[in-house]
DNA sequence: GCATTATTTTCAATGCTCGAAAAAACAAGT
DNA sequence: ACTTGTTTTTTCGAGCATTGAAAATAATGC
C-alpha cells in the first residue's frame, strides 16, 4: 500500500513540507508570498512559521536597509533557512576520483576534500572504512558543523539493489557488494542514502534550468560512460528510485561490441569515449576496453572530426546512431518533451546530431508527437553535485524537519 | 506542483477513499476488519461507514442465516457496495469490433452490446455520434440504471494525447483525431475517460492474480498487435498515464520489416500474427500487412510449428527474438520482477521461449538481478474488461464518492 | 438467566485549518 | 507631530476529523 491513514499529524507534515519546499525552490520568501505560493491561509502561515522559527529551522532575515524601492505598507519580513540547522556530508564517487563535500542546511558549501581513487584502493581497504575515515577527517576540520550532521548522501555509478542499500554491480572497482552505506550509517548513527549518478545529473540539470520543471526530460550523460536519468513534469524531486535507468547498457546491436560491463552490444560500447576511440582507430570491437581514457585523446578526436577526418567522423556517426536508436527505443516506454546531452560528449553533439535525429525520426511516437527538443550542455560536475545536495537537503526537509512534532504554541517568542 | 495543501477535507477524502479501496480489493468486510485493513481506528470507522451508509454508497449486508460456523461474540455486520449507487458505461473499441457494457457500482455486468466494426464505419459516421447512439440504445433497454450513470470509460488502441482526451494515432480506422471523448462528455454531461488497451490488460491481469500486486510486472500482449503495460508494486491502480508504453512499435531492426503503423522494423512487424505469417511464408518484409488475419491461419501456423515444420518454427524464433530484444531493451528503463505474455501469442510461447530468454540473458540488468519470471496466459479479453471496469469504478470511488462532503452526523439513522 | 466474547458506538480531548477582524509597521500627506 | 492609507502579520473563535477509553450491543455457552 502506498497510501496511509491521514490524520492531523500527516496534515501538519504535509503543510510544513510544502513551506520548506517553497523555500527550497524560491529562496527566502515573506509569509504573505509563502501563503500564496503554497495555497495555505495567512493564519496557518503564521502558525507554521512560528513553529519553524521556534525549532530554529528557519530564521527571519534582517533585510538589507538599502532595499531600494520603498514599498507602502508594513514591510515584509522574509523567512530563510537557518543555515546552521543541519549539515549534510556528500560523497561523489566515480571510477578514478571521489569528492567529499560538507554543505549547510541553506545549501552553501562549507568544506570539500578531493580524493583520487586508485583502482586497487577498495581491494586494500573496505569502502565503508575508507569513507568513514574521510568523514572523520572532515569532522576534525569542522568540529562545530559536523556536530549537527544529519545526513550522508552518496552519488555512485552502477546498479543499486532494490532498497538502495548497496550496489549489485558497479564500474567502480571493488565497490559492488560491500555494505558501505550500512556501515557508515552504523558508524555515525545517521541516515545514509545512495543515489545513482545518472539520475542525480538529471535532477541537478533541472535545478539549474527551472524551465525544465514543467517538462519531461531524458538527460543523457555521454563521456567515459553513457547514462541517463528521467524527470517528470511538476515533481520537485522524484520519489524513490524513479527516473533511474541503465540506458548505457541497453543493447544496441545483438552480439555487438564488447562493453566495459562485460556484455556485448551495449550503447556505451559505441558511444562512450572508449567506444568512439575504438571505432576511430579500427581496434577490433571485441578488444577489452581500457579502464579509463585520457581526456586529451578524446578531445583530439573531436578536433580531428571537426576538421573533417573521415575515420573520426565515422566513429561519431556510429556513436550517434547508437544513442539515437537507444533513445528511439526508450521512447516506446518514456516519451520526454526534452532530451539533454550532457558531459564531455556534448562537445561532439553536432557531430552526432544527424544520426540521432534520423534514428528518432524512425520511431512512431516521434512521427506522432514530433521530435523532442534536443539540447547539449557541457558541464556535468555542477549538476551532479547540485542534484545530490538537493536530494540530501530535501530529505532533511521532508523526512526530518517536516515530521517534527509541534512545540506547544505561543510559549516561546523570540523578542529579538 | 503535485502536492496540495492538506486540510480536514483532504483527510476525509483520503480516509474514505481508503475504505472504498479496501472494499474494492477484498469485497464486503465488517467494520472491525475494515479498521485493521485501513489502519483507521474503530471510532473513525463507525463515523465513516455511518456517512457512507447515509449517502447510500454502501449497505449493511443481511448475512445469510445459514452462516455455518457460529462465532462467539456479537456477530460482525459486513459492509458492501450498494450496487445501485452508480453505473458505468464501458466501451472496448478494437480494430474490427467494439463492445459496450453496463456495469453497476458493485462490479456486476448489467447489460452488454456487441458491435462489429466495419473498417469504413467511422468514415461515414463520427465516432462520437456512433458511441452516443449506442449508449442511448443501452439507455432505452435499461432506463432505471442509466439514470444514475456516472461515468463513461473507453478502452482504445493507439497513442493518446497528453491529457488523454483524444487519440493522436490509432490502428482503428478513422478514429484518431476525432474528439469523441469530449463529444460524449458533452452529450451526457458525464466524465469520459480514455485508456490504452495494453495498459488495461496489465492492470486487469493483476486484479485476476492478486499475488502480482506486490510485483512489478511487464504484461505483453501478443496477437494481432504487440502491446505492453507496466504495473508497479503496491499501487492499487497507477496514476494518470503511468504504465502505458508503445512497446509494439519499439524499433527492433533499423530499416527492417514494414509495420502496420507505416514505420519499419517495429517489434510488431516481426511478432504479431501478421508478422509471423509473413516470415513463415517468406512474403517480402516490405509487403504492406493486411488489415487483419483470420485467427485460423495463425492457429494453423502454431500447429505446424509444434509438429516441427521448419519455416514455421523459424518464424516463431524470429518473433521471439524481436520480443526478447525488445524486453531486454525495455529493461534498461523498467526492470520488472515478472513478465507476462498474454493473448493469442501466449499459445506459441514455448516456441519463442528460448529466443526470448537468450535475448534477456544478454542484458546487464538480467545478469545482475537474474531473469524475471516469465509466465504465459491465454485469455486477454477478461483481463482487459476487468481492468477497464476497475479503472472506472475506482474513479467513481476516489474522485466522486470519497470527495463527497459529510452529511451532518447523527441526523439520519436507518432504523432498519 | 448469567457469564463470556467480539463488534460497534459514544464521548471528550486533541490538533490542525480557516475566515474575519484586529494589530503592527511603515510611507505619505497635512 | 499627527492623521490617513496600505500592506503584512497575528489573534481569535469556529469547524472538522481523528483518537483512546469506556460503554453499549448482540450473540454463544453453560
Amino acid at each position: 500500500m502506498t497510501r496511509f491513514v491521514s490524520d492531523s499529524d500527516s496534515v501538519r507534515r504535509q503543510n510544513r513540507g510544502l513551506v520548506l519546499s517553497a523555500l527550497r525552490v524560491h529562496g527566502p520568501l515573506s509569509r504573505t508570498v509563502l501563503a500564496s505560493q503554497t495555497g495555505l491561509s495567512h493564519a496557518s502561515m503564521t502558525a507554521i512559521t512560528q513553529d519553524l522559527l521556534a525549532q530554529h529551522i528557519v530564521t527571519e532575515l534582517a533585510e538589507t536597509p538599502s532595499s531600494d524601492a520603498k514599498a507602502r505598507g508594513r514591510p515584509a519580513v522574509r523567512i530563510g533557512f537557518n543555515r546552521t540547522a543541519a549539515y549534510a556530508a556528500l560523497f561523489e564517487i566515480e571510477v578514478s576520483r571521489a569528492r567529499l563535500s560538507l554543505v549547510d542546511y541553506g545549501g552553501t558549501l562549507v568544506d570539500r576534500i578531493d580524493l583520487p581513487l586508485a583502482p586497487t584502493l577498495f581491494a586494500t581497504i573496505a569502502p565503508g572504512e575508507f569513507l568513514r575515515e574521510r568523514i572523520e577527517y572532515l569532522g576534525k576540520r569542522n568540529p562545530v558543523e559536523t556536530k549537527t550532521l544529519r545526513r550522508i548522501a552518496i552519488s555512485v555509478q552502477g546498479i543499486l539493489d532494490r532498497d538502495g542499500r548497496s550496489l549489485k554491480w558497479s564500474p567502480i572497482a571493488h565497490l559492488a557488494g560491500t555494505p558501505f552505506a550500512d556501515s557508515l550509517a552504523d558508524a555515525f548513527d545517521l541516515p545514509v542514502t545512495l543515489y545513482k549518478r545518472g539520475r542525480l545529473l538529471a535532477e541537478g540539470t533541472r535545478w539549474l534550468n527551472p524551465e525544465l520543471h514543467d517538462a519531461s526530460v531524458a538527460t543523457v550523460f555521454v563521456g567515459s560512460t553513457v547514462a541517463m536519468g528521467m524527470t517528470f513534469p511538476g515533481e520537485i524531486l522524484g520519489r524513490g528510485n524513479e527516473g533511474t535507468t541503465e540506458f548505457g547498457h541497453m543493447n544496441h546491436m545483438p552480439n555487438g561490441a564488447l562493453c566495459r560491463c562485460g556484455m556485448r552490444g551495449c550503447i556505451e560500447a559505441y558511444a562512450s569515449d572508449y567506444g568512439v576511440l575504438r571505432t576511430a582507430y579500427s581496434v577490433p570491437e571485441t578488444t577489452t576496453p581500457a579502464p579509463s581514457v585520457p581526456p586529451q585523446q578524446y578531445d583530439d578526436l573531436i578536433q580531428r572530426a571537426e576538421t573533417g577526418d573521415r575515420s573520426a567522423t565515422h566513429a561519431f556517426n556510429i556513436a550517434g546512431r547508437a544513442i539515437g536508436f537507444g533513445l528511439s527505443r526508450m521512447m516506446a516506454v518514456f516519451d520526454p518533451s526534452h532530451i539533454l546531452i550532457v558531459g564531455p560528449g556534448a562537445r561532439s553533439f553536432e557531430l552526432m546530431r544527424t544520426e540521432i535525429e534520423t534514428a528518432l525520426a524512425g520511431a512512431l511516437v516521434c512521427r506522432v508527437n514530433g521530435l523532442p527538443a534536443i539540447i547539449a550542455y557541457r558541464d556535468e560536475k555542477e549538476p551532479i553535485f547540485r542534484g545530490l545536495m538537493m536530494k540530501a537537503l530535501n530529505e532533511i526537509d521532508q523526512a526530518e524537519f517536516a515530521a517534527l512534532p509541534t512545540l506547544s504554541r505561543g510559549v516561546e517568542r523570540s523578542t529579538g
